[in-house]
DNA sequence: CCAAATAAAATTGCACACAAGTTAATTGCG
DNA sequence: CGCAATTAACTTGTGTGCAATTTTATTTGG
């Protein structure tokens, strides 16, 4: 018979596996959008950040999309070897490099600006459903990170 | 001046972003009771849905956890080599894998009952609210994945 | 002023995810 | 029956995530 701890340990009671899952198969609706573009989904996290503020320290981008040098260091060197960014060391302070947008990373903000839209259609939503639910979930991040 | 294509790319305005970060939070909060199991996030799903239904194949536990063989195979010799599951060939049909528990690994899910209240606790939710968020979000992958 | 502490990135090693392609077994159709 | 199509798992190659360590630069305390 089932008791309480089967049921804690059901894998389809845990928000873990929910949100795990479903972040997965976010990338994947993203996957042929991004592949347009040249971007990997992480990629395109890292251009929605420049997008807004430019020239960020890699620390800072890190902040903002809470990873750390050892995962963005290879993303970036990635993005610059396709032209979508500049690393350059900062001259006041040697330890810090700037990531800056070229030409060709701020040109394509234009191709990206349909992306939202594409994925609120996949998503069968309504924006004030996935307003509500993007609260939620950010609270729950908060809390868990605390 | 701030428009509407502007808002639509605001990395705090996609949902995305969020179940990508509450995710790797979540795996964050799990890292340590985990390492205490000797599991690793993904080897805990997978666990899970062995210690529901033992015996599965490959492609079973594959649609459970909607993951492939390319992730499994590798993830599952892994956990064979550390004692918890074999992996057999079913001799009705050579090319289906049964992955089953070993002792060892049915052994483990007495240690395991205790972490769902620890995540509990660290999300520092109700079990209601939780229940609910983890409605929404598996509602939202199904809409995404169909 | 200089050694120790601190800070920012980079590096290394491991474990996913997943696309694409391979291998081996089974099925189904003529 | 024979063979093409299909299926299940495996393999290969790329790109994350992240812990742990290293490198280089700056700051701080004595």
């Amino acid at each position: 018979m089932p008791n309480k701890t089967d049921s804690m340990l059901q894998l389809d009671n845990q928000l873990c596996f929910a949100l795990y899952s479903a972040s997965l198969a976010m990338t994947k609706v993203y996957k042929p959008l991004l592949d347009e573009i040249g971007l990997t989904y992480p990629q395109y996290l890292a251009m929605l950040v420049l997008w807004e503020k430019d020239g960020l320290m890699v620390s800072e981008l890190g902040e903002r999309l809470h990873l750390d040098s050892g995962t963005l260091t290879p993303l970036l060197k990635r993005m610059e070897a396709s032209g979508l960014v500049s690393r350059i060391r900062a001259v006041e302070d040697e330890r810090r490099v700037h990531v800056t947008l070229t030409a060709s990373g701020r040109k394509l903000k234009a191709k990206a600006v349909g992306i939202p839209a594409c994925i609120l259609s996949a998503s069968q939503s309504s924006i004030t459903e996935i307003a509500a639910l993007t609260q939620d979930v950010r609270a729950l991040r908060e809390r868990l990170a605390a």
